[in-house]
DNA sequence: AGTAATAGATAACTAATACTTATGTGTTTG
DNA sequence: CAAACACATAAGTATTAGTTATCTATTACT
C-alpha cells in the first residue's frame, strides 16, 4: 500500500492491452467462445475478464439479450477505443522489431580521416544498404576529438588510433593493424641527412610514433609539411618533395603510385573502435559494428 | 498452456497501460526514485518494471551512465509512444466518465402520441439540459408498434398504454394513471341515444377501455370520427361534433377548453414506461427514466 | 411439448506478476 | 575519504490472469 503522498502522475485506465484485445475479438466475433477461440485463451477465461474489464471501467459494455452477451452503445465505443489503441500498437510493434534489426533512428560514427578515405568506405556502404533506415551522420576529427564527442554523448561510436591510454569511461576494441611504410622521392631508398620530409602533425599519435622508429634509426627528420591528410603526404613524396612514412593502402593505390623504399614495414599503428563503456544495446550500433569487423578481418587477410 | 491451434488475433504488445506510465514518468524525471515517488510507487518496483518492459519488448531502452539509467534513443521512441497512448487513454477516461453519467451517445426514445403532446414535453426538455450531449431520437407510434420496435433494437424505451399483457422479452414499468372523463358538445352532461362520438380508434387499448366501460352504462357509441390524436378529438367535441372521453390535460387546457360532463372520471389508463428485459445498464436511458418518474411523481401530486 | 445442443457462468485451483520492505553496492560529491 | 545518492538485488506476499471441470439458462430440433 502507498502510505505516503498521493500520485501525482496517474494511470488513466487501469487496463492490460490485452484486455483491449479481448474487446476488439468480442466485438469482431458473435460468440464468446468464438472470440476466446481467436484469441487462443479459455473461454472462462474471456467470460471473467469482460467483467473485470467492466468493473474498472465502471461502466456496463454489454447487454445481455437471453445467455447471450452482446456490446451496447458505450461496449461499442470502449471496442472502437480498443481498435484504435491496439492498431497503433501495432505499428510501434512493427517499428519495435526494425529497431531490433538496427533500422530506424540514427547512428553517429566518428572516424580519423584515414577512416574516411580508404578505411570505411565499404563498410558505410554496405550498412546503407544492409540497414536502409538508420539516418547515419559521419564527423571527421582526430582521435582525440572523437573520443571527447564520444564523452559528450555526441558520437555514437568512432575510429581511432589505440594509443594504449584511453578514458576509464571508454572502450576501444582493436579492429585493424595499419603497417606504415617508407616512402622517398623518385623511388630513392635511403634518406639522407639534407633530405626534407613532409609527416602527420607532431603530437598525432602516428607522428610520435614514426619519430620514435626514426630516432631508432638515428634519423632526425627535418618536417618541411605537416598534414593529417595522408594523400597530401603521398602528393608532396610524388612531387620529390621529401621522405614520408604512410599506408600502403594511401601510397600505392591509384595513379601516381608510390614505391616503398623498403618492403619491411617502418611502423605501424593500431585502429580501434572507441565507445563509452555505457553505450551498450544501440543495435544501430551493433550492426554497424559486425559490419566494420567483418570488413576488418577480409582486410587482415589480404 | 494452449494445447490446440495458434491464436489468429495475436497481442501486439504485451504490456500493461502501467508500463507505458513508468515509462512516461521515467522520461519526465532524471531518477528513478523520483519517477517512482512520481507514480506513487516505490523505487525497486519501477526498477524491476523497467527491466520487464525491456525484457518485453526485446530491447535495450537505456544506456547506463554510472549507476544512473538514461533513456536511449529507442527508450525515447518508446516514452514518446507511451505518451501518444496515454493521452489518447486519457481522452477516453474522461469519455467514459461522461458516459457513465449518461451524457454522450444516442437515446432513442418511442412514445404514444399522448406522451409527446403532453405528457413528456417537461421531461423531455430537462433532460436535454441537464444531460447535453445526448443524440436524443423520438419516434411517435401506437403502443403495439413501439414495443415491436423495443424487440426489434430500434428503441431503448418506450412511452406505452399497460394493458396488462406485455411481451416477456419487455418489462412494463407504471408510470402514471391517466383518467379520462366525459365531454360533450356544447356543456351537454347526458349523451342521448342518437348523439353522435369522436373516439380513439379501434383496436387501440384505450378505445377497447372506452368501449367496455360506455357498455357498461349501456351506451353503444356511434362513432363519427376516429383519431388517435386526442387534439383532434377536442377540437371536434369543442364544435360540437359529438361526445368524447379524452384525458383532463388534453380536454380542459389552453383555448376553447372543455367542460366535463361529469366531475367522476369515466375510465382510467395506465402509462408504462417499457425496456427490453436486457436493456440494463445504459445510463442514458436511466437517467432519461430518473427524469421522467420525477416527472411522473410530481403530475401525480397534483 | 420434450430433448439435445449451445452459450455462457461459476467454482476451485494454479501460475505468473506486480508489488512490498530490507539491504547491498557502485558513483558522485563536498 | 566519508557521506549522500542512485539504483540493484533479495525475499516474501497479495493480486491477477489464467486453467479445467461443471453447471444452468436459452435456443433449436423433431
Amino acid at each position: 500500500m502507498n502510505k505516503a503522498g498521493k500520485a501525482r502522475s496517474s494511470l488513466p485506465l487501469n487496463l492490460h492491452l490485452q484486455h483491449l484485445n479481448y474487446l476488439r475479438a468480442v466485438d469482431e466475433s458473435d460468440t464468446l467462445a468464438g472470440a476466446a477461440g481467436l484469441l487462443g485463451v479459455s473461454q472462462p477465461a474471456l467470460s471473467q475478464a469482460l467483467d473485470e474489464i467492466e468493473r474498472r471501467l465502471g461502466l456496463q459494455l454489454f447487454e445481455r439479450s437471453g445467455r447471450r452477451r452482446v456490446l451496447n452503445q458505450d461496449g461499442q465505443a470502449a471496442a472502437d477505443f480498443a481498435r484504435e489503441i491496439l492498431g497503433r500498437s501495432e505499428a510501434f510493434a512493427a517499428e519495435i522489431s526494425r529497431r531490433r534489426e538496427g533500422e530506424g533512428g540514427v547512428l553517429r560514427v566518428g572516424t580519423i580521416d584515414a577512416g574516411s578515405l580508404y578505411i570505411l568506405p565499404e563498410a558505410l556502404r554496405r550498412f546503407r544498404s544492409v540497414v536502409p533506415g538508420v539516418d547515419l551522420r559521419l564527423q571527421v576529427a582526430t582521435s582525440a576529438e572523437l573520443e571527447e564527442s564520444l564523452l559528450r554523448h555526441d558520437l555514437d561510436l568512432a575510429f581511432v588510433i589505440d594509443d594504449g591510454r584511453g578514458d576509464s569511461q571508454l572502450r576501444r576494441e582493436p579492429l585493424v593493424e595499419e603497417l606504415l611504410y617508407l616512402y622517398g622521392p623518385h623511388g630513392a631508398s635511403v634518406p639522407r641527412d639534407e633530405d626534407d620530409w613532409v609527416l602527420y602533425p607532431a603530437r598525432s599519435h602516428t607522428r610520435e610514433e614514426i619519430d620514435r622508429v626514426l630516432a631508432q634509426r638515428g634519423w632526425v627528420p627535418r618536417v618541411r609539411l605537416e598534414s593529417s591528410n595522408p594523400q597530401v603526404l603521398r602528393q608532396m613524396v610524388a612531387l620529390g618533395f621529401g621522405w614520408s612514412v604512410l599506408p600502403r593502402a594511401v601510397a600505392e593505390i591509384g595513379p601516381k603510385a608510390l614505391v616503398p623504399a623498403s618492403k619491411q614495414a617502418l611502423a605501424r599503428r593500431q585502429i580501434a573502435i572507441s565507445r563509452r563503456v555505457s553505450a551498450t544495446g544501440d543495435s544501430r550500433a551493433e550492426k554497424f559494428l559486425d559490419l566494420a569487423r567483418a570488413w576488418a578481418r577480409q582486410q587482415q587477410r589480404l
